[in-house]
Formats: structure tokens, C-alpha cells, sequence
DNA sequence: ATAGTTGCTGACTGTTAGTCAGTTGTTGTG
DNA sequence: CACAACAACTGACTAACAGTCAGCAACTAT
């Protein structure tokens, strides 16, 4: 009998349809000033079931920082694809991370709030290692993608591929995040466009890993 | 007669009083934790005096902020004094930052926890502004030294320097802040330690700016 | 001595995350 | 069909806490 089958997957649209609501909620308000009754509201249920569903607030808003991980990291993976190169896929997940952030704002948003405040959760639960988890995921998948390009011989480097990984990795995540600061805080100082500054940053980064011989004329 | 300049020294001095107690307190339980009564018996003072000094909680711990900001810039200024080409004081503001890091984790979790959530802050008041400004003063003093070492001939780059800055900038902080994750959650994945990941940040970044003419051969 | 001013207090309020005893609805069984 | 067992859901309730404000204390000036 598919009863149990049927239940569990009722469950996961439930959990489902409360996230949406959630991200209704979450993002246009914000997180701080939504309470756990808008959401409630918006998602047709009491506050009550919502916490059969997720542990806490934070919980809840952190299945949308899930929800983002997976967008971005689809965004990655497609964005590789395109390309045969290493050296290219890697700018291609560059430009990808870019336009994630640009794209899908709430979803960077939130990826930003988890980054400068899980040193806050001293929390035990699993939150933490689904958290880390993900992030976990994007980092070999960029090495992967790194070594691929080491192989095919577009990447030239004397460093260690996992090492490298996180470098790229905290290095353009640090640029992006500069640059969303600068793009909301429009400050009187700055003349240059944001997309500017990230071109910048890709040039540079190239020519730390370009082997130009294999470098693609175009 | 000298009451009013008393009167606004005895200000600033409670100021600095409570500030000392929320350190203690928010420091200790982490900030989610801490109540404004627990800062308030610590400070000896009532909870309603807190509020006389400062505006909110948030706005409390963005006082905190700021002193932490403040002695990061003294280190980068002290670390930037003892060197003169400009890009060996390049490398020794990295360096300052990373020791700032790991000498005031308090201090570098506070500077997180805002540059995570600055982006929720649709309100108003002088705390953005603030917040801002510290920023903006580290940029500038970056950028000075970056001028200077390019006068001095020991950085060469193709770049603008303000928008150099901003992408040193960025790219260093997010070095550090995946090293200070990784640091806090040990991974069972990961065998490097921090320092070596940041001690190739490093090198990394010295190519990009280096001219080679004019390295110093210690 | 007294009026004015500034600084401090802590009981109070409003809000909200999180709980739980009870209700509703669904499934499987005699 | 009746009825027990179980699962999902409810919303009034509690506890905790940020922030307020009417009143008090201490200092200053005349």
C-alpha cells in the first residue's frame, strides 16, 4: 500500500508550500521584521504546524538559503557545461556567481546573513551540517572543474588543488560581496560601475591560472 | 567654567563604560544571547541608561564594532610603518589583517556579523552611515599605499588603483573568512592548516602586483 | 534656600518566538 | 458500518526580552 509513500510525499510538498510562503514573506519585508504569523498567514496554516516543519525561524529561513545553494549551484554546473576548457569553465562559474548574485538577490541575501553569523550558532543541530554540507558540495565542485583544467593543460599552477579551490572560492565570494555592499550604498566617492570592478577581478584572476598557450584566441 | 566640557568627557566616559560591559557580556554569550539587562548589570547601571547612550541593541554592538574597526586600521597602520616600499607594506597590511583576525576573533566576528546583514538594514539613521565611513577610511588607506608603490615603482599593475583597492580589498577579506570558517567547523576534509592557505593567498596576490625588478631578495 | 537642569531608574508595555493540550480528519480493522 | 489508532493541524497560551516613560536623585546656578 502507497499510504506511507503518499504521506511522505505530502509532507515534502507541505514543507515545500510553507517555504514558498516564506520567501513571500521573508523577502519583501525582511527577515527581521517578519514574524512567524505573516508566514503563517501567507501560507494558509497555523503558526503551530510551521514549527512541525522546521525547528525555529532561523531554520525556516535557512531551507531558503538551501533553495539558493541549489540555484547557484545549478547556475554553476550550467554554466560549465557551455565549455570544454577548465580555464573557461572556471570564469564561466565566476560570471555565474555574479549573475546569481544579481539575478537572484533574496537568495544572496540570505546566502550572506548564514556567511557572517553561524559563528553565532554554537549551537549543536543539523542546521549547521546541512549548512556546511552545501557548502561543501560548491567547493569540490570547483575542484573538480579545476583539476579538469589541469589535465586538459588551460590551467597552470604551482599551488595545490584544494588549497586553490578555497582561495578562488573565498576570493571572488569576498568581490562579490564588496561589490553588492557598493551597489546598494551608491557612495558619493565611487565612480566606477560595479560590473567594472567584477571584469576587473576576472582579468586578474586569469592570469593567475592561464596557461597561454592554451589560452582561446577570440 | 569647565562643566559643560566635565559634563561631555563624563559622557563619553560612560559611553566607553558600557561599551566595556557589552564587550564583556556579548563577547562571553555571543549576541543572540545577551540580554540588555545582563550589559546593564554588568555596566552596573539600569537598562534605561543603556538606552540614554545608545539607541538599540544592534546599535550598541555596532559601538563594538567600531572599536574593533578601529584597531584593525592601527594595526595595518602600524604593520604599513614598518616597511617602505609600498608593496612590502601591501603585503604586511594582508598579513595585520589576518593576525587581526585571528588576535581579536570577538572583535572579527563582530565586523562579520555586520557586513552579513548591513544588507538588511533598509532603515534609516546615522549607524549605516557610520558603519560606512569605517569603511571607507580602510579603502582610502589602502589606496594610498597602493599610489605609493606605484610611485616607488615596486607595484606594477594595468589597473585603476581605486578599483584595484576595492578588489584587494574584497578578495582578502573573503580569504579570511573562509579560513575562519574552516578554522571554526574542522572539516574532516580538510588536511591544510589555515596559515597555509593564507600563506598562498599571499604569494598569489604578491604576483599580481609585483614587479620583479624591485622585489626584495631577503 | 530654591529653582532649573541633567542624569538615572526600574516597573511597565508590546511584541513575538516557541509550546502544547485538544480537535479534526484519515486509515486500517472487526 | 462502527470504532480504535494514528497522523496532521490548531490557536490560545507562556516566557522572554527590547524598548519606554513617569518619577526620582543629584548637581548647578542664582
Amino acid at each position: 500500500m502507497g499510504v506511507q509513500e503518499r504521506r511522505e510525499r505530502e509532507k515534502e510538498q507541505r514543507k515545500n508550500d510553507i517555504l514558498d510562503a516564506a520567501e513571500q514573506v521573508f523577502f519583501e519585508k525582511g527577515l527581521s521584521l517578519s514574524t512567524m504569523d505573516d508566514v503563517a498567514d501567507a501560507a494558509e496554516l497555523s503558526k503551530g504546524t510551521l514549527y512541525l516543519y522546521f525547528k525555529s525561524k532561523q531554520e525556516l529561513y535557512l531551507g531558503i538559503h538551501q533553495r539558493g545553494f541549489v540555484k547557484m549551484h545549478e547556475m554553476f554546473a550550467a554554466a560549465a557545461a557551455l565549455h570544454n576548457l577548465g580555464v573557461d569553465k572556471i570564469r564561466a562559474i565566476g560570471h555565474a556567481y555574479y549573475e546569481f548574485a544579481k539575478q537572484y538577490p533574496d537568495y544572496y541575501k540570505a546566502i550572506m546573513y548564514f556567511e557572517g553569523s553561524v559563528l553565532d550558532f554554537t549551537s549543536d543541530s543539523e542546521m549547521i551540517e546541512i549548512y556546511h554540507q552545501d557548502g561543501h558540495q560548491v567547493m569540490e565542485f570547483v575542484q573538480k572543474v579545476l583539476h579538469k583544467g589541469i589535465d586538459d593543460g588551460s590551467i597552470v599552477t604551482d599551488f595545490q588543488v584544494d588549497r586553490l579551490a578555497f582561495i578562488l572560492w573565498g576570493q571572488i565570494s569576498g568581490v562579490i560581496q564588496i561589490i553588492s555592499k557598493i551597489s546598494q550604498h551608491p557612495e558619493k566617492s565611487i565612480k566606477f560601475n560595479p560590473y567594472e570592478l567584477f571584469d576587473d577581478y576576472m582579468q586578474l584572476m586569469g592570469k593567475l591560472l592561464v596557461n597561454p598557450d592554451k589560452e582561446d584566441k577570440s
